[in-house]
This record gives C-alpha cells, structure tokens and sequence, in this order.
DNA sequence: TCCCCTATGTTTACACTGTCAATACGTAGT
DNA sequence: ACTACGTATTGACAGTGTAAACATAGGGGA
C-alpha cells in the first residue's frame, strides 16, 4: 500500500504458514547470534511479521523455544543413529553415539544449550518437548542395554553422563590448552581416547 | 599503604564497601529467583543504591557476574577438598570428590549454571574467574594424576566430564523417574554405583 | 584552616525487551 | 454476499542494560 514499506510478504496478508517459518527464523538466529541474542522481536522481524505475531502460535517465548528444543532432540536422535549408521558389529557402537552426540553439541552449540538449559522453565509441560527428549535418550538407553552386563538404566545414565559433561564442557570452552596443557584438541578424538567409558561390550582394553 | 588498604575494606566512605555487597546481593538473588530473574537493577535495589551505581565497580553485567562465578568456582574447590578430608587412604577418593562436586551443584544450581553457562560470554578475560576455575579443576587433576595410570590429564578430564555431565543432567531436571524408570533418584546414591568410573585407584572391578 | 581533586553515587535518558489490549484485515462457510 | 473467526497489526506499559551529565563526600596540598 504505502510506498514506503514494500513488504515481502506481498503474497498474503495470512502469511500461510507462520509457527514453521518463526521455528525457522529462531534457528538461524540461534546459530548465528547466540541463546543471549535472541530475542522473540528479532524472530519476528526475521520472519517479517510485527512484533506481536507470535502469540498467535505460541503463549509465550517459551512454547517458541520449546519448539525449537524439541526439534533438537529429533536431530540428535538422527545425529545419533547416523553415526551408528556407519558402524557394524557389536562393537564400538556406544563410541559411535558419542561422536554423534558430540559432534551435535559442537555443531549446534546454542539449541544445546536451550534444550537443557533453564530459558525453557518446566520443560515438562511442553509435550512434544519431552516426547523428543525421550526418544533420544532412547537411542542411548536401547543401545546400552544391549551390551551392559545389567538390564537396569544405569549404565545409560552413566554413559549419557559422560558424553553429556564432555559435550558441555567443550562447547563451554572449558577443555582448553591452557586448561588441561595440551595442544589444541579434537574433542572427538577424545572420545576415542576414553571409549572404554563409553563401550561396555569392549572391557578388554583396560 | 594507605591507599591499598583503603581500596580493598575500606568501611569509611559513601556506603560502605559497595562492590562485595553487590557480590551477595547477586549470590542471594540467584538463589533465591534463578538465573534468569537476576537483573543488575535488582541487585542494585538489593543493595539499596542507585540503579547505576554498579557501574562504579563493575564494567557491566557480565563482570559483575563473573564475580560471582569466580566466588562459585572457590566454593566448589572447597567443598570437593571438604568432602575428601572425610576419607583417609588411597581408595575412593575421586569418588568423594565427585560427591562433592554433586552436591555443590545440587545446592547452588543458578551459581553453577552460571559458572558454567554463556551469560558470561569469553571467560578468559576475567583473570579472577579463570584463576578460580583453573584452581576448582586443579583439585580433581591433582588427585587424577596421583592414582591414574598415566600421568596425563587424560583420566582427570574423563572424571570430570562424567561429574559435570551428571551434575548437570541432575539439575536440569533430565535425570527423573519418567525418563529412567525408577523411583525417586538420590544423585549422591548414584554416583556410589558409579564408583568404578570415578575411583581409578580401583581397577578390578571391571 | 581552607579549597579543590578524584573516587563514588545519583539523575536522567535511550533503545531494547516480553507481553497485554484494542483494532484491522482476509478468508471460509453459510 | 455477508458474516464469523482466525490471523496479523498498532499502541502501550513495565522492565531491562547502559551511556552521559550531574552531585557529593572525604582526603591531600596550600
């Protein structure tokens, strides 16, 4: 209408599928400017909507961030199984999450953070979050208790525990040269270095 | 002299010793509202002083917070050292650092997340907090490097990745019956069944 | 003693945030 | 064609981090 504002968004006044295209924004916004710089005008504004838009799918900033957690644990359970994709035998599979879990976290650092994180309060409440959730740690605990000694959880705890601190750790910055007097490290390798923790069919190694 | 000491615990000015009374004001307010309820204004309100007044000690929010996560990581350092002065001989030391490590999470969660989290964006530029957290993760190298098989940093980075990650997974809430299949958790139990992957000085349990 | 200097604290202001209320718009169903 | 409803916009409010200008106290030199 006015000349001066020419929207993009010339094709409707509806914009058709708005909460995909919000979930879409707050990602890339996510992954280029952090969890601290993101902000629920900034999504709309990416996505070229007013700064109200968004309580039209989602009660509040945090059912948007809900959303994308939940997204984030869909592809850390394909990141997960990718990996496990490439590997055959019995062997050295709970090492192969790991890479994959990690190589999650480092790649997608700031959704990590928000899928733990408390910007997400009660993440409980948010159904599909806790759906996905679940289903990832399921990659970890199916795979766990198929080659632990015991049927009990445990051993996926532990295993989770542990790529869980390293994934956060490094993403942190804290396994650093200055830190633990090294060269420059590759967080996956490692993973490699300490796949006895991770692989309980390979205790021979000890 | 005069003006060293003045600086430090000077008592004699405006209101007193502005700068570490800030520093409580941010611990109380993190424990009592969380991280994401702590806002510079409300430390400053807590404090009774101006909303600017921060200004005059600290650079921005971020130093401020730094402080306190500095104080974090001493605190940490001095409930692992405390918790290992419960156990005399070589056994199960880590294991009792790990408690401790645990249990400083579990009753300090927003300090901890902070220490650990991206409110305080490059870390390193804070002599103070780097210091702290080098030291806090010098406890666990220390004792590492005394019962691992190599001398290398390697098992102390591994204990810790599996601590922290359970710290964390504990604190945020991911570690429930729901998700594990089990009754009511005590954290501080799980790590006793876990021992095997702290207490390296106990390798035949494998 | 007095006065000024500097460190400390306040006031004011601005741009930004999350979110509510009232309003406009377009499309689907009748 | 007209109405109803889901969708989007405008405007507003309280709260935030922080910069700039101003105020004040207490000590050091005259």
């Amino acid at each position: 209408m006015s000349t001066l504002s020419t929207k993009k968004t010339s094709d409707t006044y509806h914009h058709g599928n708005l909460r995909a295209e919000l979930i879409r924004s707050a990602e890339v916004i996510l992954k280029k400017e952090g969890l601290m710089q993101l902000s629920l005008r900034g999504v709309a504004r990416r996505a070229g909507v007013s700064q109200t838009a968004p309580y039209r799918h989602f009660r509040d900033k945090a059912a948007l961030l809900a959303a994308v957690a939940a997204g984030g644990f869909r592809s850390l359970a394909t990141a997960m199984q990718a990996q496990l994709a490439q590997v055959d035998g019995r062997r050295g599979r709970m090492l192969e999450i790991g890479r994959g879990y990690l190589a999650f976290a480092i790649e997608n650092r700031a959704v990590f953070r928000l899928m733990f994180g408390p910007e997400i309060p009660d993440k409980s409440a948010y159904p599909e979050l806790r759906d996905a959730a679940n289903a990832a740690f399921a990659v970890l605990a199916n795979e766990s208790s198929a080659t632990a000694p015991s049927g009990t959880p445990d051993a996926a705890i532990a295993a989770w525990s542990f790529i869980h601190g390293l994934a956060m750790l490094t993403i942190d910055g804290q396994l650093r040269p200055e830190t633990i007097g090294e060269a420059p490290i590759d967080a996956l390798a490692l993973t490699r270095r300490f796949g006895r923790f991770l692989d309980f069919s390979d205790p021979s190694r000890h």
